[in-house]
DNA sequence: TTGAAAGCGTTACCAT
DNA sequence: ATGGTAACGCTTTCAA
């Protein structure tokens, strides 16, 4: 397997029997007569020619690149985003690297600071959250950044963002018509961003639906875990056992909500009979659930398209002031709660 | 926001009063006495130096970079591969390139030729299937490819497969062991790879439990359908009308077995206790449904980190003649078939 | 329109 | 051990 170097521009350049600069031009579609361009369109077949994107991103100054990073790929919003990113990019030329940074905020500021190494024209970042190091390495960074998630307002940076806390009320608020009176709440950790809007959502639907006073802070239908499944069914036990005229639960996200199904399911309750339960996310664990889970979809999707948008308008020289978008959350309602 | 220029190689030089050479040298942990270590580092904190990565690809010819290229991200095996793969690839300074093809064969076949532009060391494919045009490109790759799938025997690729026959006839066995008589299949399409190797699968598992002679080809409990949750429930109906007598039934993927979940549950059947179900691939789904399925695991966590250890081999220089590893299959078994 | 030549920012060879 | 210099493969002035 004899690796034969690759050819450069300089050979084709022989074989078309022209300057490399006419090489150049001709493929890059600069000025060049047709014949000229024939001749070096042939040379480059016969010869197996293919640019070298280093050289080129070396002598242009940008790589055809971006970077998405977030804390794992596994998660179901951020793959949600992932595919929305990729294609994206993909139509107007861009690579995509991928940057899982595996909950280790040193590793997302090292994503930050790598940026100068130039191997990216460009990066789109879900921070897990956002200290006066992320401010610092934002407000210098070598390319544009876009960030998918909350931001202090003082960043100059693109930003789109979600909205879980009116995610939440308009869940309370929708099983509050569907007639429920006694809302339970599973919330992940509260010293988490998606945690403490949750909660606060929570606590205005609750509000808005009369069914609690703004000021009430008992709680005493609310619990905090992890976003997990199994930490979402030992809670769910646990709450329901403790409050038995709880007639709907809301789970901080879907995977809490599977939880507390599956809860239900082992004390008997019908679900939406006796208890109406929505989840948070709107994963693909909601539709096949049974039965069907309503959820509430925080628009991962569209986050993903629309950071992908004001990267690409970046990297196409817009200048304008930073862009704040808020994506709505949506309500799907299925079975769980009907 | 005045941009300014990155400092290079030469504005360190100058401030440290020594050569490029000299810095390049220092940095790279090449020859150079301590004081000179010294004097380049603090020159390179001081002006803020970091390498360009474009001009060291250029010089050393190699980018730092992997491509992971497959139909779509979206798919739980992929995703399972993809985050084993990443971060193997990161702990040996690699970056990771994601190209999503999205079941389309010319995409796949350009990132394949795409590799001559030589912006990654090495690509590990999952092509849809292998075509003639497949196995020339991969004959005279730029760089290493790790092929996962099924390869015909003379590509002198490294390759990395699962066994999902042996899978099917698993899942068959172990419903047969368990009692059951009456085992229906819902497969994907027959033209695909995974659903040919599915079918045969399961037609051993029954011949070698003795409930069908290996030469029966009635397949009165066999349908065909696509990997999809509403397909799998449409079929399940339909199959579990027309044979009431059936005890168990094998969905080719999780999504179908999750559809004949739901399709038993409209029936009013009970799982296990009228019928057993079992599915394949073991996503997360398996682990949160009601009852928790049973599923054959196609080992693809353990697929994708060979695949990057392979890789990260022949990165390493390694020679060898192409390795091909198969993965085994192995059962989970939940409640679903208890 | 074309060709010559000067970089882009490194590494590595060759003297010293 | 260090410095000068020639590449690496391309794009883009600048003259002709």
């Amino acid at each position: 397997m004899t690796q034969r170097r690759r050819p450069t521009i300089h050979e084709v350049a022989k074989v078309a029997g022209v300057s490399i600069s006419s090489v150049s031009r001709a493929l890059n579609g600069n000025t060049s007569n047709a014949d000229m361009v024939a001749r070096v369109n042939a040379a480059v077949r016969q010869v197996g020619y293919v640019p070298s994107v280093v050289a080129q991103s070396l002598k242009t100054r940008h790589t055809g690149q971006v970077a998405f990073a977030m804390e794992d790929i596994g998660n179901a919003a951020y793959l949600e985003m992932v595919r929305r990113i990729q294609p994206a990019l993909r139509d107007q030329g861009y690579r995509l690297l991928l940057h899982s940074t595996g909950a280790d905020v040193e590793n997302e500021l090292g994503v930050l600071a790598s940026l100068s190494q130039n191997y990216v024209d460009g990066l789109i970042l879900c921070p897990l959250r956002v200290t006066d190091r992320h401010v610092e390495a934002l407000r210098q960074t070598a390319v544009p950044v876009v960030v998918i998630g909350l931001l202090p307002d003082d960043v100059p940076v693109d930003n789109v963002r979600a909205d879980s806390r009116v995610g939440a009320r308009l869940a309370v608020e929708h099983l509050a018509e569907a007639g429920a009176r006694r809302i339970a709440f599973i919330d992940g950790p509260l010293d988490t961003v998606p945690g403490r809007a949750r909660y606060d959502g929570y606590r205005r639907g609750l509000a808005s639906a009369g069914l609690a006073a703004a000021d009430d802070q008992t709680d005493e239908l609310v619990r905090f875990t992890d976003f997990q499944f199994e930490a979402g069914r030992q809670t769910a036990r646990e709450l329901l056992t403790a409050h038995p005229d709880v007639d709907a639960v809301l789970g901080a996200n879907d995977l809490i909500a599977m939880g507390v199904l599956h809860a239900l399911r082992e004390l008997g309750r019908d679900v939406p009979g006796d208890v109406r339960v929505v989840g948070m996310d709107d994963t693909p664990l909601a539709a096949t659930s049974f039965p069907p889970l309503s959820s509430v979809s925080l628009g991962s999707a569209d986050r993903g398209r629309i950071a992908a948008e004001l990267l690409l308008r970046r990297l196409d020289g817009d200048d304008a002031p930073p862009e704040r978008v808020t994506v709505p959350p949506s309500l799907t309602v299925r079975e769980s709660s009907r």
